[in-house]
DNA sequence: CAGACGCAGTCTCTAAGTGAGACCTATATA
DNA sequence: TATATAGGTCTCACTTAGAGACTGCGTCTG
């Protein structure tokens, strides 16, 4: 792809075009990120700590899930509270914003449901040949 | 968090829940697939050959397009369709299913939009500390 | 007529990202 | 004394993604 493709680039970029500051792409990154929403769907239900949601989500590993934590916060979408009891334990909530976000997330999650069947059908078909 | 995790997933799994064969997830693995939506978003445009949508993501590799749009195809997202011409092309194009995808999809979107000020404040004033 | 170019990919090599799990400091419990 | 909880960090191994060379065939350019 870096054909002649390079120079394209090039021109996209002078005109403004950065796939690094798109914001369709910035979004995307972190439904795109495999656990953020998963983790944004737990705090949704209610405001919890680190190993709790550990436990929800028992296929994420401590390291992506801290990583994943820091990246939500990172955006505002996640606020970290610090207790000092001992051991100081941690709460992770949604922020405004990141409870705005599931609005349009559960539409696309009722998308999921509805067609859930076609695409599993459709895969099954695809997977026979 | 494989602590003493292992046994209450080998519970999970008895009453039935499989985080592979899971309808959120199975969405999400697409919209997570970074290149995916992108690919959805151009073909909704029009359908597109492969090297028409190489250039319209300029930044996707050969390798990743095909193996998106195959993962689409497979899902039943996305038709493709060789034509006997020499030399011979492939237009991809939305399906029904595809075509249903984008209106929950652009919901996001609208939201991204909405939020990307909040969201790159947020961002860096986190990154000043 | 030779060489470059476009089509739609595949293949290989390397770089980056992810997962599993050991380890850390401190307190409370058995 | 040994173990468990809390919220992480660190390392190592493995998987995945990206860059770019290469293919085969037909057309366009010089």
């Amino acid at each position: 792809m870096r054909d002649l493709m390079t120079d394209r680039i090039e021109q996209w970029k002078a005109q403004g075009f950065d796939p690094n500051n798109c914001p369709v792409r910035m979004v995307l990154d972190h439904v795109a990120a495999k656990w953020t929403s998963l983790i944004l769907l737990e705090l949704e239900k209610e405001p919890q700590r680190f190993n709790a949601l550990g436990r929800a989500l028992p296929d994420i590993s401590k390291r992506m899930l801290t990583q994943s934590l820091r990246d939500l916060e990172r955006d505002g979408m996640v606020r970290r509270k610090v207790y000092d009891t001992k051991p100081p334990s941690v709460e992770y909530s949604l922020t405004d914003v990141g409870q705005s976000f599931m609005a349009p997330f559960s539409q696309l999650l009722d998308w999921a449901e509805k067609n859930q069947r076609h695409i599993l059908a459709a895969r099954s078909g695809y997977d026979k040949l």
